[in-house]
DNA sequence: CGATTTCTAAACCATATGGTCTAGATTACG
DNA sequence: CGTAATCTAGACCATATGGTTTAGAAATCG
């Protein structure tokens, strides 16, 4: 497969696998089949890390259903130390809540055991490429999983009876400076009014937004999306 | 293209883009390379909302950079109705924030115009059996994406000098309840202990929070991952 | 123009919260 | 076994917070 006087480096590869079977047959594997150079095993995650700091691969093929420690925890460990390493993350199963949370963590392509061969040598390529890669099924779950995720909250927090709604202007300011942790003290100099003043918009708000106290009124307002509203913010 | 005696129903489309041109353009094109049926057209997003309620089609496919009131925005609007009308996103710009956007609101599909229209067709037919359909450079853009928000938010959540690391675990599960909102007094009762003990327990954390009351002690919990430790929700 | 809402502010009081110190019982650690 | 850390709990005091009522000024609305 080598590719005549192409100056690209053959990528570095270090496959993890707690399945000693699994382990070599995925490195004849990629070794018959590709281009790619795999320069060490491992089958536990904590050995892993300590090659991986070592050897500096390019790719890591991490298998995710590991005993111990798990591989998904493997794979936030390695992306903590910012090394460029890319990981896929290898399983059996096509578990959308696992696909999420692979990726969520850093994982640059996640692949199906069962999947064939040359899908996994394509999966790397690509990976290696700077790329990432889920294949078209397991893109689809990702998705409906991630959008199933953000409708449970927009309905939780975009209800037309959202309290918050009764508040007015001069409430969501006192609101906003006690989401922040001020005391009435600081909202009343921040707001150039006297203090109770401030315990009277308190008062109110915690009637409109029916609870008891400070922290209450500060919770419900984190909870049902205070922030979001005067910052147009899309964060995660 | 009709296939025989398959009772698969031609799925009903309705098209909006601002721009008559290729209104037109992308109606005569489904119309004549596929099976669909365009059963209306709009150039505004709200007109387009009543069309919809009124037709019920299964596909909306949804021109986002539209004056007026935005494509996304109608978009997240047709999702609130919940009629199972599954919108696909098109525009001609690939920005990674537009497409995180368009599929966190719920877009089942997001097309460039500069695709080909076989493309077009194809996500068509995706979408309207049911899956999510992201061509293969935009779905590793919105993972570009998606990846380095989680980073960005991992990386101001789970220092190694976060103070929540000093708490002993009785003052977590005081600092957990307080996050709920409970009084000094609630919380004593449900942790079986005085008052007076809760107290001491509140001035620690205070003081290893660095904070001057509950809550800015909340306030703090929440803001560096305190619930991701107790509970393992992945939640976004 | 009259009514309503909003923002302002005070008085008064009860209680919750916060700050500091001391101290016994238990457990963990070297 | 001695020491440190943790959990418990009391005393004492200062102040912040919460509940209620009243009320004037300004803005908004029909």
């Amino acid at each position: 497969m080598r590719r005549g006087l192409e100056f690209k480096k053959k990528a570095r590869i270090i496959v993890v696998d707690d399945n000693y079977e699994h382990l070599s047959g995925i490195k004849e594997l990629i070794e018959i089949e590709s281009d790619f150079d795999v320069v060490a095993t491992a089958t536990s995650a904590s050995v892993a890390i300590s090659l991986i700091k070592k050897y500096r691969p390019e790719i890591v093929l991490m298998d995710i259903n590991m005993p111990e420690k798990d591989g998904l925890t493997a794979i936030a460990e390695i992306e903590k130390l910012d090394l460029g390493v890319r990981t896929i993350a290898l399983t059996g199963y096509d578990d959308p809540d696992l696909i999420f949370r692979a990726m969520k963590i850093g994982a640059k392509g996640y692949i199906l055991k069962t999947m064939a061969s040359a899908q996994l040598i394509y999966a790397i390529d690509e990976v290696a490429n700077g790329k990432i890669y889920l294949p078209a099924t397991l893109s689809s779950r990702f998705f409906e999983y991630f959008q199933k995720s953000f409708k449970e909250e927009a309905q939780t927090v975009s209800d037309e009876d959202n309290l918050l709604n009764y508040l007015t202007q001069r409430e969501e300011e006192v609101l906003d400076l006690l989401t922040q942790g001020i005391t009435y003290k600081g909202v009343a100099q921040k707001l150039f009014i006297s203090e109770t003043t401030v315990k009277t918009h308190v008062n109110n708000i915690f009637q409109k937004l029916q609870v008891n106290d400070r922290t209450q009124a500060v919770l419900y307002a984190l909870n049902n999306g205070f922030l979001n509203r005067r910052k147009v913010k899309i964060a995660i």
